[in-house]
DNA sequence: TAGTGGTCTAGACCACTTT
DNA sequence: AAGTGGTCTAGACCACTAG
């Protein structure tokens, strides 16, 4: 790892630990504890300035932020439902899962060739046994080549990572409040023409390549998310 | 205008007018172009790959993201509705402006006393005369000392940063969906127990002091939300 | 193998806050 | 005046991509 990541993965769990109270230690502390040069540190603090744990304030120091309200889905990220509620159990009951060939409109989204084999997937997903959100999923099979429901059934993004040793870029998400259909109603366990957030994703690996299209429709009565920004 | 800020404005022009095709040019010719350091060059790209409009590919360069669907709001950043609506007319109506004093949850919420003066302002915002939002806001007034009717049927943040000359830092933004009351429906021009989207947007001066909190309801029909992630 | 971005070091000076 | 983060320079070597 490198040394600026493990920097900031050592204060990250110090803030956790409570052993700084209000601001981190100053850069010329920071350096001589590592022993490191100040663009390693300010390169680890940055880290933490991006996933909004700590804010700046120049001539005074770096200052730990609040942490976040619980079970709110951080939008900022490229990961999973799975790490945003640690202390929830996730489950997930897969509907659909077979190998289509793009039309012109996926072909379009993904930048590829009409004809390009693509999975397509449908997943039901539960928080604590509640239906939680519908999942409709298209991954680029030319790079994803093979998803079989063993591991549709537990974290594909996880697989991905780890499996493949593939590594997320960045993601665009597009959100909207829809009116949902009888199906996506009842399967989440809500009355016809109630409301859902609909979370159009664009994922992308580090090299530029998209490789998974979702549209996410979530329970309004238990989704709550969060964005930070800058 | 630092060095770097002044690079990266002239690069996002130059993108806008397309003379780069796919990529920026390499660090190397920006440090001749412009005549400064790596370090700089770097600083200046880094703030275009924050706001999702390049991103690298180690050994290859730095890459030309698509530009975004258009009237999506973008809730990465400080910024108000108007400057997401370039080519829609936004419009104003207020319907309240009073002073408060902070109750206790105010109190905890903006980290202020009990009884410290706030504005509360309601609004409803048109885009191209058709009811797009629904703002309760409130405004600490030790921070900002005075808002009246004419600022808030303009820009309320325009005025903040040109004429009070403060500096956004950052914010948390907490989104559900929910069904909105009989009052708020009937300002949306919708109906009674229609869906729309919350938004509760917690924002923070540079210097770590937060002075605005507003819960703002989107017309469902209107309302496409765009969220980068890194 | 050459090109290009990523990490790291060492040091100078500036801008802002705190005492 | 002292402390602390922000900007900037100069240079070295590493990791990854592409021809």
């Amino acid at each position: 790892m490198k040394k600026y990541e493990e920097i900031a993965l050592d204060l990250q769990k110090k803030i956790n630990k409570k052993e700084f109270t209000m601001k981190l230690p100053t850069e010329d502390q920071l350096i001589h504890t590592y022993q490191v040069s100040r663009n390693t540190i300010r390169n680890a603090i940055n880290s933490l300035v991006k996933i909004g744990i700590v804010y700046p304030i120049q001539g005074s120091g770096m200052f730990i932020r609040p942490p976040k309200k619980e079970n709110a889905i951080c939008l900022n990220g490229t990961r999973g439902i799975t790490v945003d509620s640690p202390s929830k159990e996730i489950s997930t009951q897969v509907l659909e899962l077979k190998i289509i060939n793009a039309d012109e409109k996926l072909s379009q989204s993904f930048h590829c060739d009409i004809g390009t084999p693509i999975y397509y997937i449908e997943r039901l997903r539960f928080r604590d046994n509640q239906p939680f959100a519908i999942e409709y999923t298209y991954y680029n099979k030319d790079i994803i080549p093979y998803i079989g429901r063993e591991i549709a059934e537990k974290s594909i993004y996880r697989y991905i990572k780890e499996d493949l040793k593939l590594t997320f870029g960045f993601s665009d998400k597009y959100l909207k409040v829809i009116k949902l259909n009888e199906r996506d109603s009842s399967l989440l366990q809500l009355e016809n023409g109630d409301p859902g957030l609909e979370i159009e994703d664009h994922v992308y690996l580090n090299n530029g390549q998209i490789f998974n299209i979702s549209h996410i429709r979530y329970n309004y009565k238990l989704g709550y998310f969060y964005v930070s920004s800058i």
